[in-house]
DNA sequence: ATCATTTATGTTATGCTATAACGTGTCAAC
DNA sequence: GTTGACACGTTATAGCATAACATAAATGAT
């Protein structure tokens, strides 16, 4: 996904170059482990992807069910499953909503920054944020399996339109 | 609430004890604020203080039900509300469900370890958790208003008894 | 090629989580 | 003793997620 530096997309940035290049990063991910990457999965996924917000899984449904075929619930929590498996998808728990991961292959250990006036997300990798966390679980004799880091707040291309 | 040193609750501590500090702390806050700690603001506070554990909004009412008054959902949600408010709860996005608060008083802003195994919260305030993601979120021009840290693992109790 | 196996999807129903809208009771201050 | 603020009740509904079972489509072995 094209960005500037700040993590958050660029309001002008070329959107359908770094919509291709994420499915094509799905593909290569998909095809390196035999798994499918089926058309409905990789509908949803570039719907995910064109958004650089979260986006629910409801509203999933109600964009396929615009384009004529409308899926029920679960199929779209089944194919979301899929690439959250896969590591192509995140869940934000405190949106209760999907984002496509930004670095697809990469290891995992993502945090987020959510802009609570225009819905953006950045998704960043902090090093020490991670070493944080763990070293203050190692502190408390806790073993880590699944940290959850979400921070709401305004972003930067919000605060720059005065908006935040 | 009595913990030892890794912020869980000790196997054995004295629970009541711990269960009637944490209700006069709330007692001292609301009185502090001219807030109204009605009984059944009280009640559900008891609840959640007694479990060291998370509990969902559906299973505060089943609990009220047993004792006679069973509350509307609308109802149990309101008193999470003014306890939210007044930093005596906290909600667990990654669960669906909340926490009594384990040091009111204190200007907020904690982290979560979340066992696996046992439901067990450990409430924590790590300063350098908290300035690595303060840190990090500058460096994306991020204004950070409302940070979620949940991490997801396996407490101290439950690996030193191996069911981890 | 065909059959068996696995994987993906469809269908129907349901459960869990949270809030909206509106009415009633309660208490304190004036 | 009326007003106004706040707490709580009642009813209905919205939003998020999964269970259980059936069908179809791709894959692999013979």
């Amino acid at each position: 996904m094209d960005a500037d530096a700040s993590g958050f997309p660029a309001p002008g940035h070329d959107h359908a170059r770094c919509v291709e290049r994420a499915l094509a990063a799905a593909e290569r991910m998909c095809a390196s482990r035999q798994a499918r990457l089926t058309p409905q999965r990789r509908r949803i996924l570039e719907i995910l992807v064109t958004e650089h917000a979260a986006v629910g899984a409801y509203e999933i449904i109600e964009r396929l069910g615009a384009e004529g075929r409308r899926p029920a619930p679960i199929t779209v929590y089944r194919v979301l499953d899929f690439l959250m498996q896969h590591g192509l998808v995140h869940r934000l728990s405190s949106c209760n909503a999907f984002i496509a991961c930004g670095d697809p292959g990469a290891s995992h250990g993502a945090q987020f920054l959510i802009c609570r006036h225009c819905g953006a997300v950045a998704e960043i990798a902090s090093r020490s944020v991670n070493k944080a966390i763990h070293d203050a679980a190692d502190a408390h004799g806790f073993a880590v399996l699944a940290p959850v880091i979400e921070v709401e707040g305004i972003c930067t291309n919000c605060r720059d339109a005065n908006h935040g």
